[in-house]
DNA sequence: TCTGGGGTCCTAGGACCC
DNA sequence: TCTGGGGTCCTAGGACCC
């Protein structure tokens, strides 16, 4: 074999890699469970419906058919999804296309492990890292030694020789694989990670956009989510190519100043935003949803305490975390899935779970309660760090408020 | 057999201040 | 007696993402 010959390269001065990893969940619980490797299998659901382990050493897993209840589908295998369950559908309807599927419940603190591993994987070759969650990061690439170089006569040569070195990385940390893409932007990596997806590396130029991202579906774009997408549909617009066709000023008019003009760079793949490496918490938050939904009245106990629970949830994170918040916010959800949220804004901040709990009441009475409820969730916002100083120095303020006071008939209530 | 939980960001109106 | 203009804070809702 030939030694390649190293030559510098001309590349974008910005090199951006998108790292998603491939099915994480799902992938994590095969390293446990390496028997299932190749069946349908998702995990989602509440019930305790983890595997037993028979004498004989067997083990006995759930079927999708067996689950009872609400909840959806977090992750599935790719066996499962060829099978045509997704995450997000709920756990019942999944079960009437793929009753015989494996169901495992959902382990964050194993999937927390190894989201901590891989990066830290990644970390050791290219420091420069944002967390987008537990199983994807963008890494700029663009100051990593031999990335421009071209190896024997190919131009992206040191490019893919860095994307199979993490790759192989994270491979060696956790046993999973990942999917990169690498390209002048996030926007477009993200895009690319995508393409060739499980176990692959997508490298695009800026001349590769009219021929690998024009022809994708607009919903391909990050940001554009289902609403957004229908709209555009109804204008005629399907894909991303031409999406970059239709007029500006039209997109500026259908969606507004910001986005409209947001659509239109985004379609010609341009994105100028940095790799941010810390950011800090802009809120946390608890909620659960009802087996059942709740009645105001009828259950007024059983609400009242799963209330109490979520602000001590809420106030142990935020104890766990080191911060404190000033906004208290309130969340239900109604039969019908129709949503109501409610703030309040104290003049202190707070990670105390009763001083949490009296303005989450307070936040409470000024929702009518005529239907019964689905979802509780209670939220800390304006957080800062206790002890440090005061920023805002805010004067204390009259709050007005826009709806009206308590609600006489809510007082009784949970 | 509908639709989890934890987040971010944007918009928009009214209050309030200068 | 006619009625500005900018800036920030607070609140509610909604789109979107992982």
């Amino acid at each position: 074999m030939s030694t390649p010959t190293l030559t510098s390269t001309i590349l974008p001065e910005r090199l951006i890699a998108h790292l998603d990893m491939d099915a994480f969940y799902a992938s994590v619980e095969l390293l446990r469970y390496p028997d299932l490797r190749g069946q349908a299998v998702v995990i989602g659901g509440r019930r305790s419906h983890a595997p037993v382990t028979l004498e004989d050493g067997s083990r006995r897993y759930s079927r999708l058919r067996d689950y009872t209840g609400r909840g959806v589908i977090t992750t599935s295998t790719y066996a499962a999804r060829d099978l045509g369950v997704f995450s997000g559908m709920g756990l019942m309807k999944a079960a009437l296309r793929v009753p015989d599927a494996i169901l495992l419940p959902t382990d964050f603190d194993a999937y927390r492990l190894y989201s901590r591993l891989f990066k830290a994987a990644v970390a050791e070759l290219a420091p420069v890292i944002e967390d987008r969650g537990i199983d994807e990061i963008y890494i700029d690439l663009s100051d990593i030694p031999g990335i421009r170089e071209t190896v024997g006569h190919d131009p992206l040569g040191g490019l893919r020789a860095v994307a199979r070195e993490i790759k192989n990385s994270v491979f060696r940390a956790t046993g999973l694989t990942c999917s990169i893409g690498i390209t002048p932007n996030k926007l477009l990596s993200k895009i690319a990670s995508d393409l060739d997806k499980p176990d692959g590396i997508t490298l695009l130029t800026e001349a590769d956009i009219p021929t690998r991202i024009w022809p994708l579906g607009v919903r391909k774009i990050n940001g554009i989510g289902p609403k957004a997408a229908a709209k555009l549909l109804g204008l005629g617009i399907e894909t991303v190519e031409q999406l970059a066709g239709a007029e500006p000023q039209m997109l500026i008019n259908q969606f507004g100043n910001s986005f409209g003009a947001w659509l239109h760079e985004a379609a010609h793949g341009r994105d100028k935003r940095a790799v941010v490496t810390h950011s800090e918490p802009v809120s946390i938050s608890r909620e659960t949803t009802f087996e059942r939904d709740l009645h105001a009245v009828h259950d007024k106990a059983e609400l009242s305490a799963i209330f109490t629970r979520l602000c001590e949830q809420v106030a142990s994170d935020l104890l766990r975390k080191g911060y404190q918040g000033r906004t208290i916010g309130l969340k239900l959800r109604f039969e019908g899935f129709h949503t109501v949220t409610r703030d309040l804004t104290l003049p202190q901040p707070t990670q105390d779970a009763q001083a949490i709990r009296r303005a989450a009441g307070a936040c409470l009475k000024r929702v009518p309660l005529d239907k019964r409820i689905r979802l509780l969730g209670v939220r800390v916002g304006g957080l800062s760090r206790p002890g440090a100083i005061d920023a805002l120095g805010s004067k204390p303020r009259k709050v007005a408020s826009t709806t009206a006071g308590p609600r006489p008939e809510n007082l009784a209530l949970f």
